[in-house]
DNA sequence: ACTAAGACTTGTAAATTGCAAGTCACAGAC
DNA sequence: GTCTGTGACTTGCAATTTACAAGTCTTAGT
């Protein structure tokens, strides 16, 4: 008796086929989807600039985040001097198309959660894939 | 000299006032909107229902979500009997309308994570609030 | 009486998070 | 030329969250 793996190999160690659940274990943390709204909606590039962003995110953690974004193909890193090295990120095309669902929450967030406050103007980001 | 607070009451101890940041808040983790996809797009009401999903949600992570979402007024539980006491779970108005956060989510995963497999059809959610 | 099912709760080990502190190289002030 | 500061991190560790296993409680079926 042959035994056919249902699940494609380069699903291989995934939690199963759904798109929502494998687009979750990407961005699915309360950190994540904040730096991509850094780099596409203000505009930021740089370490400091996310850092200083409301909800002061840990350090280690956004370290962390930028990794995995890199990683999986949504930020690009370049640095723009060699010593000490210093670094830019900027969102890929991969990356911005998450915008939609920054919107979808957005809206979302100003129907159900009063008292939040969605700003009046966005920068423009710059992709570089 | 008189300080005023700049965050509205209602937001108090939230990270800010971004509207991304406090829907993270809700449904920012690995399982949260698969249990609301369950209840959405699968039609799903009762306990071993969402347990048999194949992402296979912990037990004790499953109950804890179902008390969050219904705290947060996105889920309504209901008891069909008293003893034993047995609950169905329904998504309300609120918590339906994440559906296009779920919706651009897979959009997404479709074009980016090869492998994925969205459902040719979805069970139509009742809603209660 | 025995087994099974549904909807959980409890215990515990592993992983992740958050906070503080340290590092390393340069830049400007005194 | 030492002192202080800044940017971009890394490291250590306590606290929280997660994952897995096992236990509970009541009724239904054999």
């Amino acid at each position: 008796m042959k035994k056919i793996n249902p699940s494609p190999s380069c699903l291989v160690g995934y939690r199963s086929t759904c798109p929502i659940a494998n687009v979750l274990d990407i961005v699915g943390d309360k950190w994540t989807l904040l730096v991509v709204r850094d780099l596409l909606l203000s505009g930021k590039r740089r370490y400091g600039e996310f850092q200083s962003s409301p909800e002061s995110i840990p350090t280690n953690i956004l370290a962390d985040r930028l990794k995995r974004l890199e990683a999986a193909g949504l930020v690009k890193k370049e640095f723009y001097q060699n010593n000490p090295p210093r670094a830019e990120y900027f969102i890929t095309r991969k990356g911005a198309e998450l915008g939609p669902v920054l919107q979808e929450m957005a809206q979302w967030g100003q129907k159900y959660i009063p008292g939040v406050i969605i700003p009046s103007q966005f920068n423009q980001p710059e992709i570089r894939d």
